[in-house]
DNA sequence: AATTATTTTGCAAGCGCTTTAACTAGTTCC
DNA sequence: GGAACTAGTTAAAGCGCTTGCAAAATAATT
């Protein structure tokens, strides 16, 4: 590793005190416009960068943003972590502050982890995500007065702290009169176990709409399994799809489900939409993929990213500033697993 | 934010010195083991947790792994950046690193982020990847002597730094011989045009398979396009696929490519794989998803990025230790989209 | 009991920067 | 001409930890 050089190397090289070097470099006021712009050019000249190890100790502030990843099922990746990640390091890095990902161990607890991770002073700030209904991260967070941020939200509980959450709620309910205007009237919801607030609130989207409509002909069916469980899953979509009188129209609660969902029907002889139609969420790059391509909402990851990356650095730089609520619209997809409502076999 | 307690509220606590404290939280051997367990004692009595800012100012080492990301096109992120930031994470929290992302902005230069990465002294060792070519990044984290892993290797140099790689050359090959035997002659090969290696090795393999077999009904129609460009792609598609003497089996150097190949080769008119084999490489998510699925090599993502951490912490531990360099053989997986040559239309 | 070896602990000097409070010049004012 | 300002700069005290070296305490040796 070459020496590099100090804050104190580029002081005495400029006969200025450290005090003023550090005080020109960060473009303070109170140093002459003269001074700054003779210090900016010597650091330059003798390739000085400051070290930032330093700068957090002595300024509290570290410039680095938290995000915890819990590692699950290997390969099971959460499909969007890619983009997600990549569009918040990108809005934290517009504002030089970078994104740190710290691994949950299979074993560990997320709640200590985060702990620790705040209290060893790793981070200004910290995302959360997967938010579930009764998170016990929001309030460890509020309790230690570390600014974050949330995507997703508590269940009952919207106030006192910032989220970002896309809207399931409102897709659901317009999934459910674009099939119901498409002549469904027997619906099936396919979704998982997880306590996790989407879930439950795309549940309730689809089931408002449904008690809403109060067609007497109408019935759902609901099905839920383990999200991380191959054969439950099998066993689930299998499920929804056993008997005579399955469901013409079937809502997943994220595409994974659904595309099992789309290949089990075909591989039994149903054709989509034909014979059943399904509308996903998400929008994983899959959806557009597979034949017919899937219906679904899109999540507009990046740009939830983006939004929560923003919120983040506001709140790191003003703490105390009123709380940030985001509902972001998520966007129907029209591909090919929607149709009209199939004539009952006499 | 709560106040944190410090080393030295514990020492006081203890009745004991910072320095013993210090030594007894890292287990030095020097302190008694009784001594120690008293310590740990304490600290989890207290929730004592170092602040890793100071520790990482004070021992030179900050539990930090470096990821650059360049910023491109926006939701075009690698597709499985999720699964190898995923699993680099995972491999470096095991031993308690974390890793940091950093954003390289849109219009700022790889190198000089990666330049102000390391002597800002943000991270203890960083890995690279997509490697061109003649990449400078490789000669310039030699030169500054900091610990690093490239994920991927030089066109012609692949001494003196450790890498890890996907032997794409060996994979290419195979793909040609597993066509020819099969019957194919009319071959094409869908490519990119970037100066990336892997490109190059898996271009290599393909041709050295070729003039290796010496077959002179052999043909090849070697097509390649800007990655980041929509329309030069669909340009490429279209010219590998134009005209009566187009190839029957294609090698794409991407599964993108390959997807965007067989969309276009279906809407078309042509059955793949009875008029059209096609073989890509990654095996992305959606290889699995279109229909008929897509016959492709395995990259093998996630191992290799745990791999890679492996390899970085072992540099960063003994940074003059031999280079290690891996090859990893991709795997083949036969799905749907490869087939016999369709006889020739009389 | 005196001496030496061994184990345990502490002092103090940083690591490279930020920041409070104070200090020095140069102006202005009456 | 000295008080009262203003602008520009600096001394010095940390931030919370690690670590080389030395001291103190204890055990072993003769």
């Amino acid at each position: 590793m070459t020496k590099t050089r100090t804050l104190s190397d580029l002081a005495r090289h400029l006969g200025l005190s450290p005090a003023t070097v550090s005080r020109a470099l960060a473009q303070h006021e109170q140093i002459a416009v003269k001074t700054r712009a003779r210090v900016a050019q010597a650091a330059k000249d003798l390739g000085y960068v400051p070290n930032r190890t330093a700068q957090a100790l002595a300024s509290g502030r570290t410039g680095f943003a938290g995000f915890l990843l819990p590692m699950r099922g290997r390969g099971l990746a959460d499909p969007f972590l890619g983009e997600f990640v990549s569009a918040l390091t990108e809005g934290f890095g517009a504002k030089g502050v970078e994104l740190l990902l710290s691994a949950v161990p299979r074993d560990g607890s997320e709640d200590r982890h985060l702990e620790s991770l705040i209290t060893s002073g790793r981070v200004d700030g910290v995302v959360v995500s997967r938010i579930e209904c009764n998170d016990t991260r929001i309030a460890l967070l509020l309790s230690r007065g570390v600014p974050f941020v949330a995507h997703g939200r508590l269940a009952h509980d919207e106030e006192g702290y910032s989220w970002l959450d896309t809207d399931g709620e409102v897709a659901f309910a317009q999934a459910f009169d674009l099939l119901y205007q498409a002549g469904h009237r027997r619906f099936g919801l396919l979704s998982i176990d997880d306590p996790l607030t989407f879930r439950e609130k795309r549940e309730a989207g689809l089931r408002k709409a449904y008690d809403a409509n109060g067609d007497p002909a109408l019935t759902l069916r609901h099905v839920s399994c383990s999200r991380y469980d191959a054969q439950a899953r099998a066993k689930a979509v299998a499920g929804i799809l056993a008997g005579p009188d399955r469901p013409t129209a079937i809502l997943a609660i994220a595409d994974g489900l659904a595309l099992e969902l789309i290949a089990q029907a075909q591989s039994q002889g149903l054709s989509v939409p034909d014979d059943l139609s399904i509308i996903g969420f998400d929008n994983i790059p899959s959806a557009a993929h597979v034949t017919p391509g899937l219906t679904t909402f899109d999540a507009c990851i990046a740009d939830s990213a983006t939004q929560l990356a923003e919120m983040l650095l506001a709140r790191i730089k003003a703490p105390s500033s009123p709380h940030d609520q985001r509902l972001v619209r998520p966007q129907l997809v029209l591909r090919g697993t929607h149709g009209v409502a199939p004539q009952r076999a006499a």
